[in-house]
DNA sequence: CCAAAAGTGTTATCGCTACACCCATGC
DNA sequence: GCATGGGTGTAGCGATAACACTTTTGG
């Protein structure tokens, strides 16, 4: 008889101010050496992978994602969690951090946005799910429009630009940047302008997913390189 | 207390004469409709997903592949088998179909290679596993070269030509083609010559996977793309 | 010498890269 | 008027795409 546990997990990704975040929890557990963790927990009889995941993040931190896909699922440690065989489908997901009311709800202690660059020692093999969402997040930046599903719906282009620049860790030329994704006709110019505290004042974009459903539905490939 | 099952299941693409190829297995099952399937089963407690595939595959078909990966880990519909509540996580394999001798082995009846454009209606959701796996497949081809997987060691540059053309169902410059092919440097000439029915000689070629992994390390990016 | 597949180069076009100056605002 | 970020065009280069004839063998 089968005793495998199935668990899912999320990671979930925020950007601002030139940062990418993670969303990462605390359980509640007395007098054990608390670790963060990724949101997640064992999936019901009843219900499928993604409702799980959704579930899960709804009840342990209160978010609602822009995005989310499976990522992978992690079961060839025998002893990723010390206590039972548990195998974890993880997923990846993007958030507008800045319209986000992250709480801390039935199922956990602490919720906390953590730099990617600055996240501690993680529960169970947490640190390699986090690892490998991150390479998925880089390489699909370059391929899919998800960069918008990090970023209010109306952006500034410099933004959208230092998103790109900090998530894949290049330099990016501004004028062909500007030019390539402009060129791609998915993002509209808004007639509004951001409130800045210095400098020209910057329009603000939108990005038009119907359009862009539209045009992959006739083959056109997103496509962001660099040099 | 959870009551789910994890099974894994294997697609398994080889190649010949034109025709890419999924290997299926028909159970052995008294008295009952008898649909074709892709091999797999239930993962024991005691070992990783990718152990089991591999022992399924052994037991179920007698082939060892030349590449495998995980695809994706279908959980969704809970109806998906009828019996239990049972997610699978499926692999993605590739194999040289030319040197490989498929039997039925201790688990199933019958083990048969399908042509991928006319496998009939299959067991459980792996129709769409399979679908999904082909899309992985014609993507992969693109941009790693996991094409030399399906093919001997030792291979006509027209057949690399053709295998492309098949899976990707586009046509191809020939001259073109090996140029780019030729240009990454991870193919190199033997000094033998297929024999052939008809028509000019042809010289074998042979990928060389050490030197691919090395550039691939320094960055380089194989890439195919067409007109 | 005919059939069959293998092998091979050149040109035009397109897209990417590199690069620097002016603009609008707040103080 | 100065500091701050926003906004814009062009020229050179490299990569891709299109395209047809010659070569080698067997029969």
């Amino acid at each position: 008889m089968q005793d495998i546990k199935v668990a899912v997990d999320a990671v979930v990704f925020g950007y601002r101010q030139n940062t990418l975040y993670v969303l990462l929890i605390q359980q509640k557990f007395a007098g054990q050496k608390a670790y963060w963790a990724l949101p997640g927990g064992l999936v019901k009889d009843n219900e499928s992978l993604m409702d799980a995941v959704t579930r899960e993040l709804k009840e342990e931190t209160n978010v609602e994602v822009n995005y989310m896909e499976q990522l992978y699922t992690f079961g060839d440690d025998l002893k990723r969690d010390s206590r039972n065989r548990v195998i974890s489908v993880a997923y990846f997901a993007l958030i507008d951090s800045s319209k986000t009311n992250i709480k801390a709800d039935t199922d956990a202690d602490k919720v906390q946005w953590f730099p990617v660059k600055e996240v501690p020692h993680l529960a169970f093999d947490h640190n390699l799910i986090l690892q490998t969402a991150f390479k998925r997040l880089k390489s699909k930046l370059t391929y899919k429009p998800v960069g918008f599903d990090l970023l209010p719906k109306e952006f500034l282009f410099s933004d959208l630009e230092n998103l790109y620049c900090t998530i894949l860790e290049k330099e990016i030329d501004r004028r062909n940047f500007r030019k390539k994704i402009l060129s791609f006709d998915i993002v509209e110019e808004t007639d509004r302008f951001a409130e800045k505290k210095t400098g020209r004042p910057a329009r603000l974009f939108r990005f038009n997913s119907h359009k862009y459903k539209a045009l992959e539905k006739e083959g056109f490939l997103f496509e962001i390189k660099f040099a």
